[in-house]
DNA sequence: GTCTATAAGATGATAGAC
DNA sequence: GTCTATCATCTTATAGAC
């Protein structure tokens, strides 16, 4: 039942899974090479420059969580319940190996990425914030999430703690950090039944 | 009335700054040597190896912050004021040139530090949950704050919030990405007088 | 497509003169 | 304490054989 896996897609598992565990400065083509199987000057064959390949990791990235995100609003939930399946999401990141947040790492190295990634990690907050506003408005429509303020603020303070408690969590050992601190991000949003 | 600094301590200050904009692992003695003026064999004398020099950039900064925290908790004021101050913090940091949290980018690049290095951060994130805790609880008591489930829940979830903010704000240019989610933050804390 | 070989430069670190 | 000089190793990347 063992699928065959191409080449260049070996490569960007293997890379990012050093990306979310290591950092994108902290590894190397040897890490990717030996994890793999091949060597070096294979993957330059694919992927020429490092920054090659760490734009194809964000784009691929993206890409998935944009299904996740579409597939989530197509369900038929009510708005609270779609953050808790967004929430899900990230959990699930976390508990695959402690990786950390593909973009939330990189957000931390932002400043040694060449141009083309900063623009690519801008875009995956931008796009996060822009789905979490909509929810989140549907959510006060229907009465279904409550929060003050606008719905935009409420979006990009539910981002910032679902990467903070990644980022901090994944320091400890204790996997039950992350789920402490989202836990309380959701029950706060959820509305009491009138 | 320029003050005499000593040679460690200009080296801990461009190292600071260094991991604080670029991290850890993406910083070398020889950005350290061309931003003080002296070369990467004087470094070495003074902090033998990186390690030594990361865990003294841990040390002071929590010895900093815990001062800081210090003299919040002194002050005469209610316990919504001191989260307020302590979101302050936070924002003086990323306000200096886009600075990242020192132990929030020591924990995106967690994995690849050296143990004494990892105790000091998992110490920070502990000693801020757990005064923050205790000022959610006075909050609680004086009816100056608000919030459901367990006090430690909630701080874990501000300072996950606080790290998040900075991390994803400090990816854009714009500087109120932060302070529009800090400000969310606040004013969920904030209880309505009666 | 993958390999060996190699380049050119950076990295953390040390020895020893001053 | 700071310097020059040097080290072994690692880094990204390329050339060319198979």
């Amino acid at each position: 039942m063992q699928e065959h896996i191409d080449r260049p897609t070996l490569i960007l598992n293997a890379a990012q899974s050093l990306v979310q565990t290591q950092g994108y400065n902290a590894f190397s083509y040897a890490d990717i090479a030996a994890r793999v199987g091949i060597r070096k000057a294979s993957i330059h064959y694919h992927y020429p420059s490092k920054s090659d390949l760490g734009k194809a990791l964000i784009v691929r990235y993206r890409t998935r969580f944009r299904q996740d995100l579409t597939l989530i609003k197509q369900e038929r939930c009510n708005a609270f319940h779609k953050l808790e399946r967004y929430v899900g999401l990230y959990s699930t990141v976390l508990q695959n190996e402690h990786h950390m947040c593909l973009c939330g790492m990189f957000a931390a190295e932002m400043e040694t990425l060449p141009q083309a990634m900063k623009e690519e990690v801008q875009g995956f907050f931008a796009e996060h914030v822009a789905w979490l506003t909509a929810v989140l408005e549907e959510g006060l429509r229907t009465k279904t999430v409550t929060y003050n303020g606008s719905a935009e603020a409420e979006a990009q303070s539910l981002l910032a703690g679902l990467e903070g408690a990644m980022l901090v969590g994944r320091s400890y050992a204790t996997a039950s950090w992350f789920e402490a601190a989202a836990h309380q991000m959701l029950v706060r949003l959820q509305a009491s039944p009138s």
